[in-house]
DNA sequence: ACCCAGGATCTAC
DNA sequence: GTAGATCATGGG
């Protein structure tokens, strides 16, 4: 099936199991878009580069390969009606990344670099509720720890998903799994939560001071629901007042949740570490917040939302790749020496 | 022991 | 309206 120039196809293993196979797009790689922080329910599988994660009530794998064609991408655990009516929207295969690239390589030279770091990272389209109690759990928190936290939230409210030994065929031929795990868990909705206390929430994943949050934005969830016509279009600020009515989110959680849900693109969330980047390539001295945030809205626009995950990608792998020479002026100390141990990155 | 993590909230001025 | 302290938890 042709659309968009893709060209997608439904196959099968030997033993079974449909999978979608995706050729002619060229800006999807599995490890920038799992692992740009994002989302928290995709893990890469031992000794592969095979990802497999809950989203939408399904469970999938994917990976990215390629041949003299081009890339590759594979969902396995997914057939042509599933591809259309979930994946390809939270994929967001309807937009075009090259463009995004395109333009943001023509504003700067660190928004090119960053963006050739950080290709393939596309901008998933997530379930509101997820996201929204995904990014309260997120607040002073990191990132281990918040995706064990929504583990467990999972495990213990969430639907109950079997897969197909099929299913687990196919992830053990791609990757070292050390013991079968045949059922997982969606995220909880709102209506299985409705119930729960703050400190059964807090027995369940140890989250701290957020669990009160939770307990409370459920309640408003149920009664008011983010309603995505009032946020997704109009005034930014006033989509970011929205989602802060929910307790425990504030300005930033709020622009995750625009951006992560895909409702909106020109938000630019700024956390400690974007908090870096603006400090040190682009404003050159430490900034209140309402100053960086006239700052990206003027100049990222309508592009933020990319802009920022791709200059978000690169100085969190930058940094754990100890890759100084991408960006020299992004890898210092404020006293100038740098933090990395100075070997190449392999970029 | 101390610092940090994709910050938000409460309090005091 | 805005600085400063406080908020659990676990890993370095």
């Amino acid at each position: 099936m042709m659309r968009n120039g893709l060209n997608i196809t439904e196959r099968h293993t030997e033993y079974g199991l449909p999978y979608i196979e995706i050729r002619g797009c060229e800006d999807f790689q599995a490890a920038h878009i799992f692992e740009c922080g994002q989302c928290f329910r995709w893990n890469r599988l031992p000794d592969s580069n095979l990802y497999c994660g809950v989203a939408g009530g399904r469970v999938a794998a994917v990976h990215t390969s390629c041949d003299a064609t081009g890339t590759i991408i594979t969902i396995a655990n997914a057939d042509l009606a599933d591809f259309e009516s979930f994946w390809k929207s939270y994929f967001d295969f309807e937009r075009d990344y090259s463009k995004i690239k395109a333009e943001l390589s023509k504003k700067d030279s660190y928004l090119r670099e960053a963006a050739a770091f950080g290709n393939g990272i596309r901008i998933l389209r997530q379930e509101p509720f997820e996201t929204l109690i995904s990014f309260i759990l997120s607040a002073n928190n990191n990132i281990p720890r918040i995706k064990g936290c929504i583990e467990k939230l999972s495990a213990a409210y969430g639907a109950a998903i079997e897969v197909s030994g099929a299913f687990y065929r196919y992830l053990r031929e791609h990757a070292q799994i050390e013991e079968e795990q045949r059922t997982f868990y969606a995220f909880p909705t709102a209506e299985q939560l409705s119930n729960v206390t703050a400190e059964e929430i807090s027995a369940c994943c140890k989250a701290g001071y957020r669990c009160g949050y939770i307990e409370k934005t459920v309640r408003t969830y149920l009664k008011q629901p983010i309603c995505p016509q009032s946020v997704c279009s109009g005034d930014r600020l006033y989509a970011r007042k929205q989602l802060q009515l929910y307790a425990g989110v504030g300005p930033k959680v709020a622009d995750c949740i625009l951006l992560f849900t895909g409702m909106r693109t020109d938000v630019f969330p700024v956390d400690v570490w974007v908090r870096r980047v603006l400090e040190r390539l682009y404003l050159h001295k430490e900034v209140p917040q309402q100053q960086a945030e006239l700052f990206t809205a003027e100049y990222f626009g309508n592009l933020a939302g990319f802009a920022q995950q791709y200059l978000f990608y690169l100085i969190r792998e930058g940094s754990r790749l100890k890759s100084v020479q991408i960006i020299p002026d992004l890898f210092c100390y404020e006293n100038g020496s740098p933090c990395g141990s100075g070997e190449m990155s392999q970029l």
